[in-house]
RNA sequence: GGGUCUGUGGUCUAGCUUGGUUAGGAUUCGAGGUUUGGGACCUUGCUGCCCCGGUUCAAAUCCGGGCAGACCCA
């Protein structure tokens, strides 16, 4: 076991959040806090083998989709950033410039995003029909100023470790049947990884990149009844390919404009995952992220340390088998000790092996999310395998419980008001109209409206000019 | 963007109002020993006043600035 990895730290009840979060996250050896810069944070091993866990998986999907890794530099020429006025006016002053040399000229700025670095380049890749599709990402980090409150993994100066898909296509069905792809990935990641519901939006159209068709945002709802903005997946439409000219020449030898998606998301999907399950004790890992998922802890009596490391040592071979990932903790500690030091991280199964259990043949597991305890027989130790897939589903059972207690439909001011104020996602009609969604998500303080509802709508009353309405929208208190 | 508050060994904290002895405690960490079924105990050791400047015979304490963090409002 890595030192630094253990803080042996109290931590603070999770019913003060905001404080939980910092502490658990300090406490399980995610990460530390302490680098003295605004919104940088420092990985620890266990922190990044747990995020190495999700871009494995990402990297995993993306290549089964046709999309290939690529790398970009961090630095972008200034040239570059201006291409795109809009994007660059919000990054002038919230972006950080690169400086090199006593003269201290500027040689760029800092990526805030891809795309200023990503599509000049796709701009000279692109000459017909046949360099299309593209489709590409990278893992990076990218860089903002931000002058608002950070917090590590949701807001930060630093975003470490980011995926950022960028596709061009020649057609527009083309683009759209790719960005159903990733919504494809997306989802899978939410259900399959994290144990999260999928909770996707439709953002309205002013809220999107200025010219482009649409976008839909994925949201995670913390414990405080705020809600998080966590992916994204983008329809460009020509409005990139237009200010960056990408374009290739038809059949007919006439230019034409590439159809664009790009989708992203990062370390969010951790702190969604690690918000929702943690409890006052720390945290309580999704079993299929978890870089550990089971720990032997061997309990040791005066003599008979022996014949409890002889069992100890069978359980690891048939857990290696199985392909289970373990940990032994032979510390020559107290065993409650140890189970604190096991439970902070998050760790699934936790199994006890003392001399009761030798004499019994017979193992002690201990499950981290349901705090059920199982006796499970030595030669029955197969079963773990599936009790890891059961933890998943319980765990996305309960998540996306309190998901959906926690989105209500209200058809009044008041209610609204109601909800919302109680920690909830309101749910109300809207007519579409943007004057209307301004004054539903003016209603408190705080409030935002965060996007449509992506199902099947019936109708009703706007809820604030009365107009029949199609469209369903959700407020809430957000981050 | 505007405001309020905070900063003492690795962590938490006392002391600050009213400047004055060797900055006290808990925990963690190291060493030695006895232990081990929910944070064991004993002995012993290391480590600290965020940074820069000012006031003063004297600053953890008062003042100014910086940096970092927390909270509230837009």
């Amino acid at each position: 076991m890595i030192k630094q990895d253990s803080t042996y730290e109290k931590i603070s009840s999770k019913s003060d959040f905001s404080k939980w979060y910092n502490d658990a996250l300090s406490a399980a050896g995610i990460l530390d806090q302490r680098y003295e810069m605004k919104g940088m944070i420092v990985w620890l091993p266990y922190g990044l083998s747990i995020m190495k866990s999700l871009i494995n998986k990402w990297d995993e999907l993306f290549s089964k989709n046709g999309i290939k890794e690529a790398y970009f530099p961090q630095i972008v020429p200034i040239k570059y950033c201006e291409i795109n006025e809009s994007w660059w006016e919000g990054f002038k002053t919230e972006g950080y410039k690169v400086i090199a040399g006593s003269e201290g000229e500027i040689q760029g700025a800092l990526r805030p995003t891809g795309e200023p670095a990503i599509y000049p380049m796709f701009s000279m890749w692109t000459r017909s029909a046949n360099d299309l599709p593209i489709k590409i990402y990278q893992t990076v980090n990218s860089f903002r100023y931000e002058t608002k409150q950070t917090r590590p993994l949701i807001r930060a100066r630093e975003i470490t470790h980011w995926f950022e898909i960028h596709t061009a296509h020649s057609t527009k069905q083309e683009a759209e049947n790719e960005l159903k792809a990733h919504l494809k990935i997306m989802d899978y990641f939410y259900e399959e990884m994290l144990a999260l519901p999928i909770f996707m939006v439709n953002k309205p159209i002013w809220d999107c990149f200025p010219g482009s068709v649409g976008a839909f945002e994925y949201y995670s709802l913390m414990p405080d009844g705020k809600v998080m903005e966590n992916g994204s997946a983008n329809n460009l439409g020509q409005a990139y390919a237009k200010k960056f000219e990408i374009k290739y020449k038809n059949d007919k030898g006439l230019e034409e404009y590439a159809w664009m998606i790009c989708t992203g998301n990062g370390a969010r999907f951790l702190a969604a995952a690690i918000s929702e399950f943690g409890d006052d004790k720390g945290l309580i890992l999704p079993p299929r992220i978890a870089p550990i998922q089971a720990t032997i802890i061997p309990i040791i009596f005066k003599g008979k340390e022996k014949k409890v490391f002889e069992q100890v040592k069978k359980m690891q071979k048939e857990l290696s088998k199985m392909g289970i990932k373990y940990e032994t903790d032979s510390r020559s500690i107290s065993p409650g000790r140890k189970y604190y030091d096991w439970e902070v991280k998050g760790i699934p199964l936790r199994i006890d092996v003392g001399p009761k259990d030798v004499d019994s043949k017979k193992c002690l597991i201990t499950i981290r999310f349901s705090k059920e305890k199982l006796s499970i027989k030595l030669n029955e130790l197969k079963k773990i395998k599936g009790l890891l897939d059961k933890i998943h589903e319980d765990m996305l059972k309960s998540s996306r419980k309190r998901l959906h207690e926690s989105i209500i439909f209200t058809s009044s001011k008041k209610d609204l008001i109601k909800a919302v104020d109680s920690k909830k996602i309101a749910k109300v009609y809207w007519c579409g109209n943007k004057d209307c969604y301004d004054k539903i998500s003016s209603l408190g303080e705080g409030y935002e409206g965060f996007g449509t509802s992506t199902d099947s709508k019936g109708a009703g009353k706007c809820l604030n000019c009365q107009k029949t309405s199609y469209e369903e929208l959700f407020i809430a208190k957000s981050y």
